[in-house]
This record gives C-alpha cells, structure tokens and sequence, in this order.
DNA sequence: AAATTAATAGACAGACTTGTCTATTAATCC
DNA sequence: GGATTAATAGACAAGTCTGTCTATTAATTT
C-alpha cells in the first residue's frame, strides 16, 4: 500500500476501505495510520479531523460512484437500457463488495446528528441518483406526473434492493427490482 | 424514568431509545445507567454484556414492532386494505420518530460482522415482514409465482421507503410506495 | 549546494470505553 | 422478624479513542 501514490492519497484510500467494511466509529485512526503507512502528523496536516476524513470519504466516494457507474452504461445507448443496467451495476457492486451494501447509508446509520455536512454529503449523492432516473424515464414517457411517479418508484426499488440484499446477502431483490422496473416501463408507454 | 418498573427494564427501555437515537456504538454503558438511573452492577447481572444487551434490544424491538403493526392494522378486513395500511403504519412511525428511520437497519450498518446473533436476529424480522406481505398478496392473487413477485416488490418498496424517508426527511418515499403498490394491485388481479 | 517544505516516529495528554470488584443499603420471602 | 436476595454507589483496571507536540529524517525547490 504504501509503494504507490502519496500520503495524503493513502490515507483517504485506506480510510475509505476501512469505514466502508468496518463501520466509521469502529475505524480508530491508529488503524488507519498503521495500514496506511503513514504518520499521525500528516493525516492531521491533510486532514484536520477525523470527522473532516468522514466528510472527505463520502465526497470522494460520491464522485467514484457515479464514474462507475457511468463506466459501466457507457456502450448502453437506449434510456431503458441504461435504467435496467443500473441494476445491474448495483448487482455487480453488491457482489464485489461482499454484500456490505451502500456506502452512504451505512453511514448516515452512524453519523446522523452529528455531523452536517457529512449528512448533506449523503443526500445530495441520493438526490443527484433521484434525479438521473426521472431524467431516464422522461426520455421515455410523455405524461411528466407518470414519469416523475415510476422514476421515483424505480428509485426506490433500487435503494431498497441496495439494502435488502445486504440484509438476506443475496441477489435476489436487485433481481426482483429490476424485472418490476421492466414491467413498469414496458406497461406504461 | 426511576419512578415505574424495575431496574432491569429500565436498563432494556433506556438502552432501545439511546441505541436508536444515538447509535449503538455511539452510546456507551455509562450513559445508559445514568439515564436508567441503574447501578452498573445491575446491569451486567441482568445482562452479560454490552453486546449481549444489544441482542435483546433488539428481541424486543422486534416483538414491538409486529405488536404495534398488529395493533395499528386491527380494524382492517380485506388484504388489500391491510397491506395499503402498512404504508400508513410506516408513515407514523417515522414521523413519530423524527425520521431517524429503521432500527434494525441502522443497527445492522453498525454491527455487521461483529455479532453473529444480533444479524441473526435482524434477518429474521426482515424475513417475517417479507413473509407478512406475501401471505396477503396470496389472499388476493391466485398466481402463486405473480403472488411472489409482487409481494418481494412491496417488500422491497416498503423497505426502500423507510430508507429513502430517513434519508430526506419527508415522507414522499412513502406516499409513493404505497401508490405503486395501489396501481400493481389493482392491475393484476 | 543551501534552504525550505514534507513526512516520519513516537511520546504524551485527557477523556472515554467495557467490565470487575467491594462494601453498603433496600427489598422481599418464609 | 430473621435470612436471603436485589440493588446501590463507586473505585479500579486495562485498554482505546482523538488530537497535540517534539525532534529527526527525507524530499523538493530555488
């Protein structure tokens, strides 16, 4: 870990794996420090706090998410396939990360009061999510109050597939989510 | 808080109401027996520990919330009517709790790998809520793989509801799910 | 090559964590 | 009423946490 990249890369790099697959209040500094390589110094000269490392995790993985996932439905070229690829990115996802299921709402489980910018972080990630599906689906359907009712549902069905898997640690709900999405779409047009 | 019921249960509410409004590795023993008005000895007596406290929060929040939800929809007949009325039950519960959403998902995001019987427990409430919603749509479809189908989809949106609810704090999630849940009912008879 | 900046190791403070133990008081049972 | 059980207060251990600070070494810039 610590051949590449510099300390202040390292650092975010290592904090991110370690909130995402042990929690952000189970992750102590130390740790993050020791597997990181690097001293306690600098993470408080990049960073001036672990809260302020919180806030710099969810914006960057922010960013990383909706690379991949534009990554991913790049050779996708109608709406509708992009909307059902999307469920396949989560699938994909799911699987990579071991069921640990999404980043951002594991850690608005921890951190809720307590910090704000770190929650608004969190939502505007969900709402730019909101917001890419009822763009998808008004490319499809003319009537807006439809488009804007099945977007909304499509992106509730994809959080709550995102977080039931987690739970029964299986794919079954981005499965199901996915073929309603289907239904929905191809019944409405 | 001192003045009702006995130490041990006041160990058990207090804990439920700090686990869930603060989080549970956020809320240290000490708290709980300042607010419970407890000494510590009570506790581990009554409890092994703090992880063992944490399992029976959530036995008992689990035999709460199917008590409350029996409660709430006691005075409806048909499925149907049941089931659009979980939406509503859900509806209050967040409202009533500040939107601080599911306790049994923020816990999880918490405790995942940590406490093999505290998950157990978690799945199991989600498994009777997903079996809930598919006994009432086999009441009304005949179509026993459509019956399956469409109640994952409510379970899905019921859960991504109180997800997405917690998230923006409002509860147009919510409204939304239970409208979906309306039409793919009345669709598919 | 000299000067400046970046990074290191590690001690340290002060507060907090869970859990144990002792000694005393209150409540309950027979 | 006497014996047993339950609950109390609080000290204590051993460890962890975040954050600060010093002193030294490495890297970079001019």
């Amino acid at each position: 870990m610590k051949s590449n990249s510099k300390p202040k890369d390292r650092i975010l790099e290592t904090a991110s794996r370690l909130f995402y697959t042990q929690g952000y209040n189970a992750t102590g500094i130390n740790q993050i420090l020791e597997e990181a390589k690097v001293a306690k110094a600098s993470l408080y000269k990049h960073y001036g706090s672990k809260d302020d490392l919180g806030v710099a995790y969810v914006m960057a993985s922010r960013e990383n998410w909706f690379n991949a996932l534009n990554a991913f439905i790049a050779n996708k070229k109608q709406p509708i396939e992009k909307l059902l690829a999307c469920f396949d990115f989560l699938e994909r996802n799911l699987v990579q990360n071991d069921f640990k299921g999404c980043r951002f709402i594991n850690l608005l489980a921890e951190v809720s009061e307590q910090n704000a910018t770190m929650r608004k972080e969190i939502v505007g990630h969900k709402t730019n999510i909101r917001m890419y599906f009822n763009r998808l689906v008004n490319d499809i359907l003319k009537d807006k109050d439809k488009a804007s009712h099945i977007s909304d549902t499509i992106f509730i069905l994809f959080e709550g597939a995102v977080v039931e898997s987690k739970i029964h640690l299986d794919i079954w709900p981005v499965i199901t989510a996915k073929k309603t999405v289907s239904i929905l779409m191809n019944a409405k047009t």
